[in-house]
Formats: C-alpha cells, sequence, structure tokens
DNA sequence: TGCATTTGACCGAT
DNA sequence: ATCGGTCAAATGCA
C-alpha cells in the first residue's frame, strides 16, 4: 500500500480512531460507576473492534508492503494498550521516573502535535536511545514536552510518553482557520522510502521539526496567546519558514509555501472534504 | 547565513 | 556515585 494511498490514509485514521478509543476506555473505567461501565466500555469496544476490523481488512489487503511497515501497522494495533495517569506540573527538572501524563505505544511518533528534539540519551539497559523533544511552541508558553523509547522487543514500534499539557492548540487552530481561507492548492504527499524503524515513524523523513501539523490540534482548541512561533536563536524558532514540509500524522506534505499551510488527507478527514469515494474504489 | 540538530556537559534526583 | 533530563556550544544543512 503506498504511503499517502487514500487506504493508508483509512489505516492511518483507524489507528488514531483506535488509541483514541482505548483512551476513551480508560477514562470511562476510572469515570464510571459499576452500573454505567459495563454498557459504555462494551461501546468502547465495539469502535476499537471496528477499527481493528478495518485495519485488519486494509492490512491483509495490501499489496507489496515491506515487512517494516507491517511491523509498524501491528504496532499501531498495539498502540490501544495504552495507559494514562495523574497530570504532572512541569518543572525546570523533571524527577526521574515522574509519572507521564499520558503514555503511549505507538508505531509512528506523529501524534499531531509539532515537536523539537531537545536531547538524546543512552539509558542503562537499553538498546536504544532515548529521545527527548518538547512543544515547538515552548516559545508561547506550551510546556508539553515528551519522551520517546524505541521499544526493546519491538523496534518498529515506540514508547512515548507525555509530560504537560499542551497549551498552543490555540495557536494551531488559527493557523489552520488561515490555512482554509487561502484556499491553499492540494500539496506534494512525499513518499520517500525509509530504511530504519525510527525514519519511517516518521513517515519518510527523520525530521521531528514542523512535521506533524495539528490533526488533532484543530480538535480539541484551547486559548493560547502568541501569533506565529518567533523564539529563536539558539533554536526556538519551528522551522515553518519558507519551504516547509509537513507531516500529518505520518504523511509528509511538501511544496506549502505559508508557515502554517498544510493540507493532507488526514486533514480533508477532519474538516470533512475528504475524498471517501476512492477510497471505496481502491478497496 | 540562518536555521535545526547533535552531542557532550551540567545539574538535580535518587 | 550514578542516572536521567536539560542545556547550550558545535556542527551540518539548505
Amino acid at each position: 500500500m503506498a504511503l499517502g494511498s487514500p487506504a493508508a490514509v483509512v489505516l492511518e485514521l483507524m489507528a488514531m480512531g483506535q488509541q483514541s478509543a482505548a483512551h476513551l476506555g480508560e477514562l470511562l473505567r476510572a469515570a464510571s460507576s459499576p452500573t454505567q461501565l459495563g454498557e459504555q466500555q462494551e461501546l468502547a469496544a465495539e469502535i476499537l473492534r471496528c477499527c481493528g476490523r478495518v485495519i485488519a481488512k486494509l492490512t491483509a489487503g495490501a499489496t507489496g508492503g515491506s515487512g517494516k511497515k507491517r511491523k509498524a501497522v501491528e504496532a499501531l494495533g498495539a498502540a490501544a494498550a495504552t495507559s494514562s495517569s495523574l497530570p504532572v506540573t512541569p518543572t525546570k527538572r523533571r524527577a526521574r521516573g515522574a509519572e507521564a501524563v499520558r503514555e503511549i505505544t505507538s508505531g509512528t511518533m506523529a501524534d499531531g502535535f509539532i515537536w523539537r528534539k531537545y536531547g538524546q540519551k543512552e539509558i542503562n539497559g537499553c538498546k536504544h536511545p532515548r529521545f527527548y523533544y518538547r512543544c515547538a511552541f515552548r516559545a508561547q508558553g506550551c510546556a508539553a514536552t515528551r519522551r520517546v523509547q524505541q521499544s526493546q522487543d519491538e523496534p518498529a514500534a515506540f514508547v512515548i510518553a507525555y509530560y504537560g499539557e499542551h497549551t498552543c492548540r490555540g495557536v494551531a487552530a488559527a493557523a489552520a482557520a488561515a490555512w482554509q481561507e487561502r484556499e491553499v492548492p492540494p500539496a506534494v504527499i512525499n513518499s520517500g522510502a525509509s530504511t530504519d524503524a525510527a525514519a519511517a515513524a516518521w513517515g519518510g523523513a527523520d525530521r521531528d521539526t514542523a512535521s506533524h501539523m495539528p490533526a488533532l490540534l484543530a480538535v480539541e482548541q484551547r486559548s493560547c496567546d502568541g501569533d506565529a512561533p518567533s523564539e529563536t536563536s539558539q533554536g526556538w524558532s519551528p522551522s515553518f519558514s519558507s519551504e516547509v514540509e509537513l507531516d500529518v500524522a505520518g504523511f509528509d506534505i511538501a511544496g506549502a509555501d505559508e508557515p502554517w499551510a498544510y493540507s493532507s488527507p488526514v486533514w480533508e478527514f477532519l474538516n470533512g472534504s475528504f475524498d471517501w469515494e476512492s477510497v471505496v474504489n481502491c478497496l
């Protein structure tokens, strides 16, 4: 299945849905009374099953998918097994082993947010290094960070722990609105090949900067003052300058000429303009 | 030349 | 003392 093809888009969306449903299940378990629990849990489980069936169908129907890609898909399915816990107020230096706001296992590093890498560390007892990212809108006061660790036994999977809450959603949403007003022409989907798991997880380019546009950001909007990203010098200006390559949930978008211009099948899905007919034909 | 990324150093927690 | 998280100078790329 070609990366960026309609079927790939559906696969990606289903994985996102599966992840969300799993998270919802967690929340329900925590918030519901025992009497409500059964029905709500069943509903969440039903969503998971539906997503799972679509993913299974698409995976089975995929032509010539590499082993690596398959693994990534499997890992996405495994992402349903997520856990959430207590919120943590970010401090300058996080206490070792401090609990993440959310921790997931995913076949992709794409999560709809824009991250900037600020560190990498070899961790005792881990084959793979650990990556540290913070939100690209740190200058606007967004304190969200995440820690990415390639899974020991499943190289195509990444354990992603999130710390702090995003307060930059309003910025991204405003940018999205601006984009829609401008009716940017269709962007080019970059489906470049990748060799290692990390690169694959980024959808072909091992670049985290400006790579994951707010598919999720636009869903949940929260205000955050500040305009375009502006932090500079020693690196806190997100790289949405002239030639931006964007990647929404794993699909690279090249050719946008606006800092916040982005277009992708995933985005089309989210704003309701997705071409379902092509998907049906594809299947 | 300006930018993002890399990587060794630093610092706080255990 | 050790380990993990962050900082920031050095480096590389467009």
